[in-house]
DNA sequence: TAAAAAAGTGTGTTCGAACACACTTTTTTG
DNA sequence: CAAAAAAGTGTGTTCGAACACACTTTTTTA
């Protein structure tokens, strides 16, 4: 029952018959404090739920907290776009406590990029740093300079491999490789030739897509007496003319295949390409682009698999906002759902 | 951008060449201001932008508000349960702020539960409150008291119909219905017979499964050359006894039906007693229940179609909440997404 | 035109937490 | 055992908004 009296320093003084100052000390463990008077105050402490008032707190501290948000241009990768929307609602909810993110960006494809913001980050002297660590080593160096430096820091959209997963948002990647599986399994139904396919993999260090394709494989594996073919197609490209032509290529070579999975949000350039001849297809992708969403519309692509950014960013910095203003404790557990779209439920997941 | 420096009713008073005690008659249009003075006041304020601080009004006021929660009894039918939880999650987050709870329950098969229930929260001088409008012409009669008294309220679950929807918070329960037959026509793929099964449907005014129902059929109504049977069913009850008898002679009169769709978190009831004898079959039904779930675990279900409760709950809170305290306005597209769920995604949904 | 009423303005207090500072009491040290 | 250092305690101010109240100036009234 949450119906109990508000008390105040003040009234935990006159409980204890000690002064606000002393309780001031006890409770923030200042010392200056003999040992009769702490347990009195304590005493008075553990009989009561004493819940500060934050509002009071917050307008004396009157602090500002300045977080960096180090991800990947959206220009470069609109993927990242909505992100920008869940930082805008987080800073909705907690401008008026004085939280206020500074954007840094780098190019996804390019490593060199990456370390060169992260320093920019760092120097900038902000409070806590939210980052999509898509470089695994760079990454690591990164958090473990944080680390010594005491600065706050939050993982989002992907986690990396041995590091404890502690601070890190985002959706179990092998998991959703499940789902996908288990998608073109409903539809297809038996006797299947399905494809996995990873285009324009060139994030180094990314392993995304190798977790999906784990779970997407281990869904197969256990199936009793399948009569499925599942194999493995990396579509890589030099530059964006000659992805095209490849993708088209592989199209053409491979007229047996009923279903695609393909392992990111590039699954617009595949349907761009692809004709539905037979009834009995599937196909099944990442992330609701635009491009994407068109093409889930008219009927090319059977289901997204949404990710959500814009809702990781939002609870990254919700959380570390939190954190820092009021002392929570980050939830361990940090795995977002993993939301289904077909084009029937689509516009619920759009704003 | 947000990079602006706070200015402060002190700082407004020096600039404007007057007091704070002006400033703030200004402000708040208390009058008891010179023509000169107010012009003064006004230029600054055209100038700068001016955003109290919420943190001190909010402890000058030292307000409490009471919401009223009115909503069917968990224990009488399990589907509300996950609302308390989302309660609790919003009084975590407003319980600060001085918001409060009452919970009010009602029998969700009795009307004059609801009107009796109904007066129960009028009478406890809350000041505002959540309700799930079951019954129409009752809740209606009930939302133009509140209006009278000038008490803010708030539907959730269910709209009503010819009120305009302002402050509604739910899913839109036709195109929810369109969900539940894509998913099926997508398993299914032709030829096949599929049910609408409305169980148990005793809350004579309820729409919601009229509304599932009407989106269902126009899905199917819209495919071209389809060559699906759809047929209605209404399996009523007098006890619960009863109803799995006649639940049960229902299946052994019917092999012929390929696809269920069942209108509510009943499904359990039916997957009970179902054998999945053919390859091709699709059950999908409402509601993460732990009895659905175990279904949907085991292969008898192939979908379920999240409605939420305990985020329609939170909610609800949360904006009422927002609305009491800062006078935020509530946004008027309150329709929450419509997820998907099946084996292999559950686990994000449940906590 | 003086007294009374009204209009206009500024000062000071309050909300609760945090903390600086001054003060008192105890302990340590030469 | 006095002086100095340390430990313990209470008072008072601050954050920004809201508003009561006292004060000054202008307008109205007899």
């Amino acid at each position: 029952m949450q119906r109990m009296k508000k008390y105040t320093i003040k009234d935990i003084a006159e409980l204890a018959g000690v002064s606000k100052g002393t309780v001031d000390r006890v409770i923030h463990k200042r010392g200056r404090v003999s040992a009769t008077a702490l347990k009195k105050v304590n005493n008075v402490l553990r009989d009561i739920d004493y819940q500060p008032n934050l509002m009071a707190r917050s307008l004396k501290h009157n602090k500002h907290f300045l977080l960096c948000m180090l991800m990947p241009d959206p220009k470069i990768d609109p993927y990242w776009k909505p992100c920008l929307d869940g930082i805008e609602e987080a800073l909705n909810e907690f401008s008026p406590f004085g939280i206020h993110v500074k954007h840094v960006f780098f190019n996804p494809f390019d490593k060199d990029s990456f370390v060169k913001q992260g320093e920019t980050a760092l120097h900038a002297d902000v409070d806590g740093i939210v980052l999509a660590p898509l470089f695994q080593k760079e990454s690591i160096t990164f958090i473990k300079t944080c680390e010594s430096l005491n600065k706050p820091y939050f993982l989002f959209n992907n986690d990396l491999k041995d590091a404890d997963s502690q601070n890190f948002i985002g959706q179990d990647l092998y998991q959703s490789g499940r789902i996908g599986a288990k998608l073109i399994h409903s539809t297809l139904r038996g006797n299947a030739e399905v494809a996995i396919i990873h285009i324009d993999e060139i994030y180094k260090n990314a392993t995304h897509m190798q977790e999906k394709e784990k779970g997407f494989r281990s869904y197969f594996d256990a199936l009793e007496n399948s009569d499925f073919t599942i194999k493995t197609y990396k579509l890589k490209h030099r530059d964006a003319n000659n992805l095209k032509k490849t993708i088209k290529y592989f199209i053409d070579m491979h007229p047996e295949i009923d279903g695609f999975f393909v392992t990111n949000s590039k699954i617009n350039l595949l349907a761009a390409l692809l004709k539905r001849t037979r009834e009995s297809m599937c196909v099944v992708g990442y992330d609701l682009l635009p491009e994407n969403l068109h093409y889930l519309k008219n009927g090319t692509i059977d289901y997204l698999i949404h990710q959500n950014p814009k809702r990781q960013a939002y609870l990254s910095v919700a959380l570390l906002a939190d954190a820092l203003l009021f002392n929570k404790v980050i939830p361990n557990k940090n795995l977002i759902p993993i939301d289904i779209i077909n084009s029937e439920n689509y516009m619920g997941y759009i704003n």
